[in-house]
DNA sequence: GATTTATTGTTCAAAAAATCACAATAACTA
DNA sequence: TAGTTATTGTGATTTTTTGAACAATAAATC
């Protein structure tokens, strides 16, 4: 019941939660998620009924509160660190990108085995070598972990990775990972993600898609 | 009844061939496409029905005919050229992403308003004034471009690409765009998906999650 | 060449997800 | 304060997606 895209869409209100509560708005109408979301108003109401959310009949919800219930729900009270495998295009984009710190999450450390990426200038976030993953995730009790390597070392560096205590992973490498331990897995395809919108275009036009948003 | 999640898998089956293709393999069954992908066999041969692919009852798929009517029906018989706007951390990484063209797809050009990012380098992709993409589209007949701008300009600048003529989108800011005219839109939201992988972390324990894939 | 076996293609059923619809009711209005 | 209105919360319904099952049948075997 509470799969993907319902957390994702959790995820999506909460930001446009965010962004009405720093316009200065004080409560918000099943409507107005609705619309930022790109959902349907029984979608954004079932899906708070769903964790037990309630707003006030006729007075919609108050956003400071929803905010509060959300963040909750999403982990997102205690900032969540998480590291990188990788230090290439990927990994080195995902460190510079400043979106992760604006939403409470704080890359670590970034792990390689090139010693040309070994880094540790004061401010920056280290590049270390591979071998110290285990010990750092220990330490800092991390349990997420990014997969930005090539696709012929991905499934190696994933065990590497179960075995050093981490039990989430956003995997960037365009190959389905086996694991054996339990964790959770989410893979981004960025090619995946581009052909599919090629195949929109190529094929879509004569059925006359208009203006749609396909993810 | 064909919509994105369809598109993804018959791309991931188009990979899936193309690996076993390069291992020599000459055949193969619905079950070996179900394995490497995470579905189930029905799944496979539903998809293919789906878009009149047939095999052999008992002798499953001859894999060249199979990778070469998944690639007509993909658009992959001709490569796919495509620009990105924002040449800053995500479309600095994409454009020395290796995995683009491997895939067929090219990139032509970046643009930008930055002058300091501007770059003709033999050789490199060529980052260019943001006031070139319409003639850049025009002359290279371009439909799919590649949003990497900050959140704030994402708008504006899909508003620029739309009005040059590009079609289809793949957008990595983090806010819901809006499109007069007709075109496809895709969003990848980077952070969004590390969210979702925390979300299920902190939550997902109690249930006892093992090994899931989810997404 | 007959028999067995494995795999497809498709129909039917099940599960999941989204949408509709409306009673309940809190907030407005006069 | 009584009446009106707008919005929630949820049960029912529809749509979409997935999976199971099995007849049809080509390949393999003997």
């Amino acid at each position: 019941m509470v799969n993907k895209k319902c957390i994702i869409r959790l995820l999506r209100y909460k930001n446009a939660l965010h962004r009405l509560n720093s316009l200065g708005f004080v409560r918000v109408f099943s409507d107005n998620l609705a619309d930022a979301v790109g959902v349907t108003a029984s979608q954004v109401r079932k899906d708070f009924s769903l964790f037990g959310i309630c707003g006030n009949k006729r007075g919609g919800y108050q956003i400071e509160t929803l905010l509060e219930k959300l963040n909750h729900i999403l982990g997102k009270n205690e900032q969540q660190k998480v590291v990188i495998v990788g230090g290439g295009n990927i990994g080195a984009a995902l460190m510079k990108y400043k979106g992760f710190e604006k939403e409470g999450v704080k890359i670590a450390a970034c792990f390689d085995i090139d010693p040309a990426k070994y880094n540790h200038r004061e401010g920056d976030i280290p590049v270390l070598p591979l071998e110290q993953l285990k010990d750092f995730v220990r330490q800092h009790h991390i349990r997420i972990g990014v997969i930005a390597v090539p696709d012929i070392a991905a499934q190696q560096v994933l065990d590497f990775m179960l075995a050093a205590g981490i039990k989430g992973i956003l995997n960037f490498a365009p190959i389905r990972l086996r694991a054996a331990s339990d964790c959770v897995i989410n893979n981004v395809n960025l090619v995946l993600e581009l052909e599919t919108v090629i195949y929109f275009i190529i094929n879509g036009t004569e059925s006359s898609i208009n203006n749609r948003h396909i993810g």
